[in-house]
DNA sequence: CGAATCACCTGATCGC
DNA sequence: TGCGATCAGGTGATTC
């Protein structure tokens, strides 16, 4: 579900609605079932008596800053967090606050992950540690970063892009689409991009990112802003999930196929290997 | 080492 | 209406 825009919607959407003066964590509750990575209960216990100070995302990850620990929340594919005392299906961690509002994480799969981390430590932490350029925040990732890091790849671009150790950020909706708004078709090999290419490339991408962010993220099914409304980017998407519909650029009718085990859309006359 | 595949889960949808 | 097969926004372990 959330690839960057939709963690940076929720990042913001929660900074709206938590009161950071005034909230205080004064416990943790548990489902008795775990996410694919969650701290023990007695861990996550530390948190209670800190002030939340702050929500910040690194990559797809969002951060609950508190005066000593780091809450480190991934949303996996259907992962969501909101402000609500009452219990839902899927609720899986409940976090009481001092002004008597619960902040609840939902997650129908369980992919997700939930850990808590020293504050002075988390940035050692190896799923934060070895993540790549950020195209939305680190003002040096370019095309001639991308062309760079792309020689010698022998992977799809479409693998590449999706991998978080280069570029982070970029999942399977965002990928299909900068690919189409630069004109590169999916399955070419990344180490045969030309300068030109990577530089159209790292635009795309930067671009999308942004107007996903603008448009409040792309809800397909069950994205979910923090304040519990839906994103709107998916009435923009020009590739994704128009499989058989025409391009708007050129009238062609748009394929799709998975490319290293995930579905992919383009258009065969817009895009070239 | 790089690259591809599998595994982890539940729910929605589709064809029969 | 019911049932099985298939697919879904991600990532980390395993295999080749």
């Amino acid at each position: 579900m959330p690839e960057l825009p939709e963690v940076e919607t929720v990042k913001r959407g929660l900074e709206q609605i938590l009161d950071f003066e005034n909230s205080q964590v004064i416990r943790i509750e548990c489902s008795d079932k775990k996410l694919r990575n969650q701290s023990a209960k007695a861990s996550l216990d530390q948190a209670c008596g800190q002030r939340i100070r702050g929500v910040r995302r690194k990559a797809k990850y969002l951060l609950f800053e508190l005066d000593d620990w780091v809450l480190l929340s991934h949303l996996g594919m259907t992962g969501s967090w909101r402000i609500e005392n009452d219990q839902r299906k899927h609720d899986h961690i409940r976090i009481f606050l001092s002004d008597g509002r619960v902040l609840t994480y939902h997650d129908a799969r369980r992919f997700g992950m939930f850990n808590i981390l020293p504050l002075t430590q988390w940035q050692q932490d190896p799923r934060i540690d070895l993540l790549g350029l950020d195209p939305v925040v680190d003002l040096d990732f370019n095309g001639e970063k991308l062309f760079r890091m792309t020689r010698k790849r022998e992977t799809a671009i479409k693998a590449f892009i999706m991998n978080q150790t280069f570029i982070v950020g970029v999942g399977n909706i965002y990928a299909s689409e900068a690919l189409f708004m630069a004109g590169i078709h999916p399955n070419k090999r990344a180490g045969r991009l030309t300068g030109k290419q990577c530089e159209l490339l790292a635009t795309a991408i930067r671009d999308v990112l942004d107007m996903a962010i603008a448009a409040g993220g792309t809800t397909i099914s069950d994205f979910r802003q923090a304040g519990g409304s839906a994103g709107y980017f998916q009435n923009q998407l020009l590739v994704y999930g128009r499989d058989r519909e025409h391009c708007h650029f050129c009238g062609t009718g748009v394929r799709s196929q998975a490319i290293v085990g995930r579905n992919s859309f383009w258009c065969p006359k817009c895009q070239r290997m």
